[in-house]
DNA sequence: TTTTTTATAGAAAACGATTATCGAGTAGTT
DNA sequence: AACTACTCGATAATCGTTTTCTATAAAAAA
């Protein structure tokens, strides 16, 4: 992973950074499809200098280089995520958490919009929003 | 139509008015998804004072009526539908145009996400992008 | 290692879509 | 016609994101 990351980066003709390397190793080691600032927060701590201009250009390779897809779940702001496939999203409208959606295949939902529709499609997203199990159990109470 | 949106705004203590008559008109006989800035420059001849924070706070209301709904397109702005079903869109990345993906029913997709997650799933958007018939004509020229 | 080159980090300002504020004007009511 | 409450449009504010600029760090060359 690391030494993924470093060649990828080298091989394109963008340095090797230690903000870049934090920035990529937090993003996938997580589960939270996080946005820029929470990204930004989590790394104050260990990089208190780094800025979020630096969090937003360093998604920007990391994309350009097919390190991170960057997601839009309905909200103001976009999230990233390391896992490259291409998988659905859903959204807790009460407590924001964004999640996978579990043990889903898109390819054949895919394929049909594909074969129905003249474009030629490159990429799509789909995102679901609702209440999570946390948040339905305190709506209970 | 028009007697729909009138007593619609009227029964929930909206006003009735020349200007969010014409927005809507315009948005309910366009297949164009436009955005606000769209609707603002297409009655822009027909209405010379309206402002764009005008478009922004009728499109608010007409979504709280039940007579529009935001789309997302994975653009910066967003686009507004007359049609109230959820359906798929799908948008040209070279000319921008944004369209309904055609003859798709995406119910069966819906309750396969919605049985196999542990979220309340009140409503979804799905967005592809690819390139348009006319675009792909001009590329291979 | 030292020097040279080049890209980067971070501070600050700019940007652009959207929202909020406010005073004058208008729709609907009496 | 007079009254009241809502709305319009100009303007400013907001906020996520992008750009600009320059000292500095990383890579390449010597
Ligand atoms: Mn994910
Ligand atoms: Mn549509
Ligand atoms: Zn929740
Ligand atoms: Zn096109």
């Amino acid at each position: 992973m690391e030494v993924c990351i470093t060649s990828l980066l080298r091989d394109k003709g963008f340095k090797v950074t230690p903000q870049r390397l934090a920035i990529y190793n937090m993003l996938s080691s997580t589960r939270s499809h996080p946005n820029a600032e929470m990204i930004f927060n989590e790394l104050q701590a260990m990089y208190p200098t780094m800025s979020l201009a630096t969090v937003y250009k360093t998604m920007e390779i990391l994309k350009e280089i097919g390190l991170v897809q960057v997601l839009n779940a309905g909200e103001d702001s976009f999230r990233y995520d390391a896992v490259m496939t291409n998988h659905p999203h859903v959204r807790c409208t009460e407590c924001g958490q964004v999640e996978d959606v579990p043990d889903i295949n898109i390819d054949a939902f895919v394929n049909e919009v594909s074969q129905g529709t003249k474009y030629q499609i490159m990429g799509q997203q789909f995102y679901f929003h609702g209440i999570c199990p946390a948040c339905q159990r305190k709506n209970s109470n």
